[in-house]
DNA sequence: CTGTTAGCGCATTCAA
DNA sequence: TTGAATGCGCTAACAG
């Protein structure tokens, strides 16, 4: 065994040589199309690689081909878990296709988010899939966009999962009417009189979650009292936020709170709870995404469920189903509702 | 604007050409070391390349320099909050070294994780990080290991994380003080009998916990009955599954049972619940690694904390620490006792 | 300080 | 089928 402490690793170069055959036999038969090297060669290749312990250096044969095998994924905060199912899904595809995911967080912040996609380019990855949602302003809009569009021009894919603001493909939710079914069956349950919980203004996936359960309920002629409707950030600390909020600003004959997301509803149940409100004896509470923390809270939290890694499997297929079409497909994705306890019948 | 859809991306022979300067140059301005090139072309080269919409080939720039600037990432399930709270120290880590995080997951099969070793290997990655347990047989261990050290001959760095039965660098949570800890915080409340319920016995970071417990308790002069021990699977199923063993064998008398994580915890909670116990009225629980779920369920779980990210953040810091040193350095992570509501004082 | 040139590891064309 | 030679985009000596 004379292993070097710090040698290099063994090159092709190295495999044809212990192998008797030239670089390029070596290579096709590591690599190239099948039927093209005699057995006998292709098996002596194969063991001396195997001796070596070569490994096929991925940036080379990305260089010489000029097309690399990874996909990259950007997200705004891989810990939360919307964002690491999604991951998980997007891994899932990707492998399937032998590619390798790179993967990157951008904090929420779109001057981050600019700042990854311009290194991430530099990967040449076969697709940039962007998840997580913006609250930017014009200016770091229109660079992205830019951005983006001349990865595309250069031969790149982009994908968006749920932001259909942008113009690129893009898996998205139906977050209206799964809002709106959401609604329907809640008053079917016996509730009548309702709060909600949603995130800032500019995020397309509140405003849909909220007005599909507006529409629901207006088909019941039921409304929510401007003042019933607070707002905060997207994060479970928002959601606890909020529910203080509207503790403080009264929520007397209220029913139910709706809040836009899981987290956001994990945090209000807490607040409730704090301020002295039992869940759901005294407040109901549903939330939209069913995280898997929806189930193991207690109450259960009643929810949307969004099929989370099928968005990013999705996202994948739908970069690889283009075909060169400069189309902007959209897949919607269709969600489901789920009656817990957090939302007994009355 | 004249954008072809599909030409190939600027390369710095085009910046340089656009910039009527040398490809040596052009490369100086745009990444070579700084005090080198006058200002005058710097500022051509830069303008030459924004011009051309120019982003370095990262694969290339790897070849040249023979190194990449990833960071290979293996977890078992990146939607396991437990893996995706390390995967984001990993990543903040990783971007403020200017690295980029590529990430696989294992789905705990350790054919699928030599496999994954190999193609992640191609990448010549600064670092593998190597997380999640496995329960694997000899041959897929002693695989592994060989591969690990291959990459480590040729110039890479291995660290794991949490699990010290590898020869390598290994960042460890120090789960045995943890679980003592906790063990005498709870004797504290008042607590005498408990049961406990643990993983496989091969898992080193269940039998740690388990025998950090049962120490703290021996200190107090107390045991815990062999019978009051269960094993299941180190999920929140197999948690449920081992609280229903628990209450069919009998625990009368016990008052409080720990599990060795949370998602095993949170699962006997419902078993318990579901078999008719109150939680925390007629039997506490502890858990262990305080998830973000630990928070939310109700009562909010006792827990010993686990600093997840900084676990990941560790991780690539050691990496980068190791002087050359062949030395498998460990670093170790402390806990903190968290008291909720499922012990109160008794 | 700038430009020329030679590789980096690999795929692939072209002859043989 | 095999091998020799060229080039991918870039960095790093090396001269000027």
């Amino acid at each position: 065994m004379n292993s070097r402490p710090s040698a290099s690793p063994a090159t092709l170069q190295d495999v044809a040589r212990e192998a008797g055959v030239s670089l390029a036999t070596a290579s096709r038969s590591l690599n190239g199309s099948v039927r093209k090297v005699h057995d006998d060669y292709r098996q002596r290749v194969l063991e001396a690689a195997a001796r070596l312990n070569y490994s096929p250096n991925l940036s080379a044969q990305a260089v010489a081909k000029g097309a690399s095998s990874t996909v990259a994924l950007l997200v705004s905060d891989i810990a939360d878990p919307y964002f690491s199912s999604i991951a998980a899904g997007v891994i899932r595809a990707a492998e399937a296709k032998g590619l390798i995911v790179t993967m990157a967080a951008t904090a929420r912040s779109s001057v981050r988010e600019l700042e990854l996609v311009r290194a991430l380019r530099g990967q040449r990855p076969q697709v940039i899939i962007l998840t997580g949602s913006r609250l930017e302003g014009p200016p770091a809009h229109d660079a992205l966009v830019a951005e983006l569009q001349a990865f595309i021009n250069t031969g790149g894919r982009v994908v968006l999962i749920s932001q259909r603001e942008l113009p690129f493909s893009t898996v998205v939710v139906d977050n209206y009417l799964g809002a709106r079914a959401l609604a329907n069956s809640l008053v079917e349950q016996g509730y009548r009189r309702f709060a909600a919980i949603g995130g800032a203004r500019a995020l397309m996936t509140s405003t849909d979650r909220l007005s599909g359960f507006a529409d629901g309920l207006a088909e019941h002629g039921i409304a929510i009292h401007p003042n019933h409707v607070a707002r905060a950030e997207f994060t479970r600390d928002g959601g606890y936020t909020a529910g203080q909020h509207l503790l403080a600003t009264g929520i007397t004959g209220v029913q139910l709170v709706f809040a836009v997301n899981d987290v956001m509803a994990i945090g209000a149940m807490s607040a409730f709870r704090d301020g002295g409100l039992a869940v759901p004896e005294s407040i109901a509470v549903a939330g939209f995404d069913d995280i898997s923390t929806a189930r193991d809270v207690t109450p259960a939290l009643t929810t949307v469920r969004v099929p989370l890694e099928e968005l990013g499997s999705r996202a994948v297929e739908l970069a690889f189903s283009e075909s060169d079409s400069p189309a902007n497909d959209v897949v919607t994705v269709g969600t489901t509702v789920v009656l817990r306890e957090s939302s007994p019948a009355i």
